[in-house]
DNA sequence: TTAGGGTTAG
């Protein structure tokens, strides 16, 4: 949001606002009426901004600084609505966020500047114009079905929308509207600022934007998501896209590649060597170049060499393929194919990829970010082709390579038939029939999948690191706690000491007692009691007081037991101890970050979002039950705590010789036949399940000796921060039963 | 200023 400085002498402004805008009154504000061409002049108290350097100011004579405000900075915009010489002195002082309103594309006025949203119906990628700027030409669509072609232009590629596909969703501020041929246009004016968001149904809203500082809120995000129900079902906006596997003679297409070499050819062409791991049917040209003039890493290249094919790219298009960075990730836009006829009939023909000059169709080259979704496919991809063994890849398609799989079982012998049986097995919906990775892959989110496939490799490799706890009410993944951090949380509990009124009440029978040792510590335990009887220790629940349990856990770290080890021996003993601390007319739970059960070797936890724990006394009316089972969920229950489960959470990169995936496997007990909370006190389970992951995975084959895996797979879309994409993840699949 | 959508012709 620029900020500019109007200095007023004598009641009138020095500088002229530009004429488009007419004066309001703050009265006659009102919501819904369009306000982009209006304005109000009032007191401003401007707080919490930074000063940045107005990249225009040398053209547009403004001041050299702008400055920014953001909700995220807790930058706020006072209004004094009567002017005064104090304005934080009253109480008419208000926090406002800049509202902005949107025009639809039919209701456009030449000569306004305007914020609109729209679908991108037709675009191309910013190139360097013959001027000083880059430019990118936009054409966008609503739910009015009028289209506005829009040109972008800016000194800074950044400062470009970045939009990588037609059907992605755009929010533009401050475009100029103007009337050229008989149509509205749009053009860049001061400040002009956009976000593009993905436009495919149920994908995460999240915004890429051109400029740090940006708004964005709830309301928004419904636009964005209407807008995209709309594109659906009233815009065709698939592109042409292909992968090299796919391309024949005469085509136009799309390519998402990564760049692995470049060279100078002459003046007007230079030449890109990319790969998107997949192989083109055709012989393909190979530019001549001279050695010295091919920048790429030489071993990979040669490598890569049957793999990679030869772009070479025209006129306007140059001077952006010679910035590009080796190892980038690129779509290059319409590139066209074309047969050359062999002059020598013993040579069989070869096909060409050319960019050629001009920016007809959107032609151009895109540089794509490592987080957007399609890049991060592509590199599993690529990993997968790297980590094969390249002596077979070279000389084989993809579609080759996907029958080199099929055909692995008939050109073996019985045994090694025998050992090809799958590894895993399905535990249900055992009608389903296969499907490849490839389909998976190019298939929209949410969807469920049986797949066969080799499992390349997995993480985390330490496979303790793969225990995590969720709560299955607000779904969220923890780490489990370790000692210490444990012992931060109990600092605060450090001065309760057993309170002696709270010692022995009807439905517990307390024992407190004085260690022999040098420290002298005092331990209290309550034992419940059952109909008004101490039970035999394996059925007894217990609480201990967070002043022992503090101490007790510190020196069990240290690995200096002493007498309290031996009260540790407490939690194998009786059924159930639970850690407490005396309150002034109650006992009560810890803090949720600490155990609120410990059974046998497992400690359990709550969730603290989900959880509203309830009075400790609670727990008498299980213990009147006949038989108190003290089972976990059923003190959990009456203590008001959402239990957090252990699970196992890994990532496996599946592969099939179609494609390649991350799977994530999300298993509580069902998939290793291990339950993941005893794992890490069972050294036993612990080697069973290394054992199970090494007959899954043996480390050191290669990927022909790798076992198959029969999955089902499920796709989900999913916001990470910035980042969102499909995920995948196993089900209703488990370890078979000769592996275990 | 630049480009103002609608395939090069190497």
């Amino acid at each position: 949001m620029p900020v500019q400085l109007l200095k007023i002498i004598k009641g009138k402004p020095e500088t002229q606002l530009p004429s488009h805008l007419q004066r309001e009154e703050l009265k006659h504000l009102q919501i819904g009426l369009d306000h982009t061409n209006k304005y109000f002049q009032d007191i401003f108290v401007v707080a919490g901004f930074k000063v940045a350097e107005s990249p225009t100011a040398r053209e547009d004579g403004r001041h050299a600084c702008h400055l920014q405000v953001s909700e995220e900075a807790g930058s706020a915009i006072y209004i004094c609505t009567q002017p005064s010489v104090t304005p934080f002195s009253g109480t008419t002082s208000a926090s406002v966020a800049p509202k902005y309103v949107y025009t639809p594309l039919n209701c456009l006025k030449d000569g306004t500047v305007v914020n609109l949203y729209g679908i991108v119906k037709f675009f191309k990628p910013p190139y360097i114009s013959k001027g000083t700027d880059y430019c990118s030409v936009v054409t966008l669509v609503d739910q009015s079905n009028v289209k506005l072609t829009c040109t972008l232009f800016n000194g800074n590629l950044d400062s470009l929308p970045k939009i990588y596909k037609n059907g992605d969703i755009v929010r533009f501020h401050r475009v100029k509207i103007r009337e050229y041929n008989g149509q509205m246009q749009g053009i860049t004016s001061a400040g002009f600022a956009s976000l593009t968001f993905d436009g495919t149904v149920g994908a995460p809203v999240v915004p890429r934007a051109s400029s740090k500082v940006y708004t964005f809120i709830d309301e928004e995000q419904k636009t964005v998501e209407e807008l995209r129900v709309w594109a659906a079902s009233n815009l065709s906006v698939s592109g042409p896209e292909a992968k090299l596997s796919d391309v024949k003679p005469m085509m136009f297409f799309d390519l998402t590649c990564q760049l692995v070499g470049k060279a100078k050819v002459d003046g007007s062409s230079f030449l890109l060597k990319v790969w998107d791991g997949t192989k083109c049917p055709y012989p393909t040209w190979k530019v001549p170049v001279e050695t010295k003039e091919l920048e790429g890493d030489k071993v990979l290249l040669h490598h890569l060499r049957n793999l990679t094919v030869d772009v070479l790219v025209y006129d306007n298009h140059v001077h952006l393929a010679k910035s590009l960075k080796i190892g980038s990730f690129l779509r290059i836009y319409s590139i066209h194919t074309k047969q050359a006829s062999a002059k020598n009939e013993d040579i069989s023909s070869h096909i060409e990829f050319h960019l050629h000059g001009g920016t007809c169709y959107g032609r151009g080259i895109g540089i794509l970010p490592e987080n957007n979704p399609d890049v991060e496919e592509l590199k599993t991809f690529l990993e997968c082709v790297e980590l094969t063994d390249s002596q077979n890849m070279e000389n084989m398609s993809s579609s080759e390579l996907g029958d080199a799989f099929d055909n692995n079982a008939d050109l073996e012998s019985p045994l090694q038939r025998c050992q090809q049986l799958s590894a895993t097995v399905l535990t249900d919906h055992q009608d389903m029939s296969n499907t490849t990775l490839k389909t998976v892959l190019n298939s929209r989110a949410p969807q469920q999948f049986r797949i066969k496939a080799k499992l390349r490799s997995f993480k985390p490799q330490k496979l303790y690191q793969s225990v995590k706890l969720h709560c299955s009410k607000c779904n969220t993944l923890q780490e489990v706690p370790n000692g210490d951090a444990f012992d931060s949380i109990l600092q605060g509990c450090e001065a309760t000491a057993p309170n002696p009124e709270l010692q022995s009440m009807s439905w517990y029978e307390s024992v407190m007692w004085t260690t022999g040792d040098e420290n002298q510590r005092k331990i209290t335990i309550h034992f419940v009691k059952h109909y008004e009887m101490l039970q035999r220790p394996e059925n007894t629940l217990l609480m201990i007081e967070v002043l022992i349990w503090k101490r007790l856990e510190r020196l069990l770290l240290q690995g200096k037991g002493g007498t309290l080890k031996e009260i540790w021996k407490l939690t194998r003993r009786f059924k159930c101890v639970i850690p407490v601390k005396s309150k002034e007319d109650n006992l009560e739970l810890l803090d949720l970050s600490a155990p609120f059960l410990l059974q046998g070797n497992i400690k359990y936890y709550g969730c603290k979002k989900c959880s509203t724990p309830k009075s400790i006394k609670n727990l008498s009316s299980l213990a009147e039950k006949r038989e108190p089972s003290w089972e976990p969920t059923e003190i959990a229950q009456v203590l008001g705590i959402e239990p957090l489960q252990y699970v196992f959470v890994m990532k496996f990169t599946l592969l099939d010789g179609t494609g390649a995936l991350n799977a994530y496997l999300f298993d509580y007990e069902k998939f290793f036949q291990i339950p993941a909370s005893e794992i890490l006190t069972n050294s036993f389970l612990q080697q069973k399940m290394e054992m199970t992951m090494n007959t899954l995975s043996p480390p050191g084959r290669k990927l022909d000796d790798l076992p198959w895996l029969e999955c089902f797979i499920k796709s989900y879309n999913i916001a990470d921060g910035m980042k969102h994409q499909v995920y995948y993840q196993i089900f209703d699949t488990t370890v078979a039963e000769d592996v275990v």
